[in-house]
DNA sequence: CGGCATCCGGCGGGATACTG
DNA sequence: CAGTATCCCGCCGGATGCCG
């Protein structure tokens, strides 16, 4: 696989178009993990700790178990939250934000700082 | 209209579920200039000086008048692109990245360094 | 050349009902 | 309770054609 890092301030001036696709794979799955309409509110319902399928969904007014469910398990295979079954009846399940899940703090800040500057530049105007 | 900052480090525990929603906004602004099928490949199209619409449509195969259009639209009403208008016969355009559209780059490579990380962190298992 | 208008197909995602 | 299955609608965005 294609492990090359980009240094995204001097990229070669003779980058052909295909390896300009590759470098912004990684964009791409950033903006893909972090976008939709329902990412950013789970994430932010589970760095408040471990939390139950019905708690997240109440604590999301009108998002649907499918697409809770299907949310979930996406953050689940890019490992960023954790799966909990408990063999209760009926069955409970919980989950939480994986140790690696919060390495995102970085990036929504980031996201967040500019948006919140961008917001004020704009309507200053 | 609202100019609330919030620490996100440490949010307000009785923050309500509509500051909650606010308090998204300037992330989904991010996420959404940023996001999309063409937004980053004009960026950094844009990037590389002052282009004539043609110009970015040959350098981005696939993409249609109507879509480059409506992007480059987008990006000036952000104030992160600006557009020049000759009056030549027939009429030429040329978009250049405004001084202002630079500051996405921190963001750019926040965003570019974690989906990076990500890449490495998921092939890895 | 730089766009806008129109038509249209795919699909993200909502509503509802059902199951282990 | 924690999902899955089905149906369905809106709309993003592609194709094509036209216009100043």
């Amino acid at each position: 696989m294609d492990t090359t890092d980009y240094d995204l301030e001097n990229l070669p001036p003779d980058l052909s178009y295909e390896d300009f696709l590759q470098m912004l794979l990684p964009l791409r799955d950033s903006l893909d993990i972090l976008g939709g309409k329902w990412k950013l509110q789970i994430i932010f319902s589970l760095k408040f700790g471990r939390k139950r399928f019905k708690e997240i969904q109440r604590e999301i007014p009108g998002i649907t178990s499918k697409m809770l469910s299907k949310e979930l398990k996406d953050l689940e295979m890019n490992d960023l939250a954790t799966r909990y079954v408990h063999n209760t009846a009926p069955i409970t399940v919980e989950y939480e934000l994986s140790e690696y899940g919060k390495t995102l703090k970085s990036v929504v800040i980031e996201l967040y700082k500019w948006g919140s500057a961008h917001r004020k530049h704009i309507t200053s105007k």
